[in-house]
DNA sequence: AACGCCGCCTGATCGC
DNA sequence: TGCGATCAGGCGGCGT
């Protein structure tokens, strides 16, 4: 599933692809990713238009496009959703099978949004943006906020980790990985982490999405027409993507398996009804002592 | 305001 | 072997 860092790497190989380039025609084939925008406003806005830049934020891709007919450029916010697929085309090359939404340049160019599912986003309104928590990397100041969320949530910390106002760009995949990093149980409630704790989980997230990002631009995968240069992974469920990408994760699916840390035995459990893949040993929650009212920090127990 | 739950969607895999 | 059931899960919306 594209998580923060599959879009950064995404971003990094279109954006030079996109600059500049002026959409001829506009072809969308399942209308409900441009949701709340209707396809003809879409297509109006977008035929004739200039892709001038393309940025990440969380797991949004930001195109900002220019028009001669305006006087300030406007924004397409694209997401993936659980199975898109981006790529730029040239030359004569067949649409992926379930190409979703295409922009044909004026220079004979294609780009291709693919969405099995169809849950991914493409449109206009970019109210999305204004809900989304602190980013995780490049971003000192985000701690703060980030720490300030989890005191709020008697959540289980992994359930927060996906809520994308507490912290923007984790996924499944990566909520798993940091908090295995970080040493912290799953179960363990939002509210109950230490501040040392909130701060070793943000820079857990931070490495760990950082390090994807750099074995993401080291990896080749011929997306249909993409070129071997795209530089891209992609986690899936068949058995090529996920030789290619298991190496990665040291606890996401990898239950029965032994921690490489002290060799207990991982275990998957179900959080929300997602999959949570952690160390038993290395990740136990601490146990609380209670003098009088209050918590005292005591040795780690059993979870 | 926090939180649980549902609907959306299709391909791979499971179970009988 | 065949086929229906189940699973995978990001996110918006809705009800409590």
């Amino acid at each position: 599933m594209p998580e923060l860092p599959e879009v950064e790497v995404l971003v990094r190989n279109l954006a030079p692809k996109l600059r500049g380039r002026r959409i001829a025609n506009v072809e969308i084939r399942r209308p409900r990713l441009l949701r709340p925008d209707s396809v003809a406003e879409t297509r109006q806005a977008l035929i004739g238009a200039t892709i001038r830049k393309l940025v990440r934020r969380g797991k949004f891709l930001i195109f900002t496009v220019t028009r001669h007919d305006l006087r300030v450029p406007f924004t397409v916010l694209g997401h993936l959703g659980m199975t898109g697929r981006m790529f730029v085309q040239s030359g004569k090359v067949a649409l992926a099978k379930h190409w979703v939404i295409a922009l044909s340049f004026e220079d004979g160019g294609r780009f291709v949004f693919e969405d099995v599912r169809g849950f991914g986003r493409w449109t206009l309104d970019v109210s999305p943006l204004s809900r989304l928590g602190p980013e995780p990397i490049g971003n000192a100041v985000g701690e703060k906020a980030f720490a300030r969320a989890l005191r709020r949530s008697k959540q289980a910390i992994k359930i927060k980790l996906l809520d994308q106002s507490v912290i923007a760009g984790v996924g499944n995949i990566y909520a798993s990985e940091a908090l295995f990093d970080a040493r912290i149980s799953p179960r363990h409630p939002a509210h109950r982490l230490t501040g040392d704790e909130a701060k070793r989980l943000w820079r857990s997230v931070g490495k760990v999405l950082s390090r994807a990002i750099r074995l993401g631009s080291s990896l080749e995968l011929d997306w249909e027409g993409a070129g071997r240069d795209s530089g891209l992974f992609y986690y899936g469920r068949s058995p090529d993507a996920v030789t290619v990408s298991r190496e990665r994760f040291k606890v996401y699916e990898r239950e029965g398996e032994p921690c490489e840390r002290c060799g207990a035995m991982i275990r998957r459990i179900v959080q929300s009804a997602r999959s949570t893949y952690y160390c038993p040993r290395c990740q136990r929650r601490r146990r609380l002592r209670w003098v009088g009212k209050t918590p005292v920090d005591g040795r780690r127990g059993d979870l």
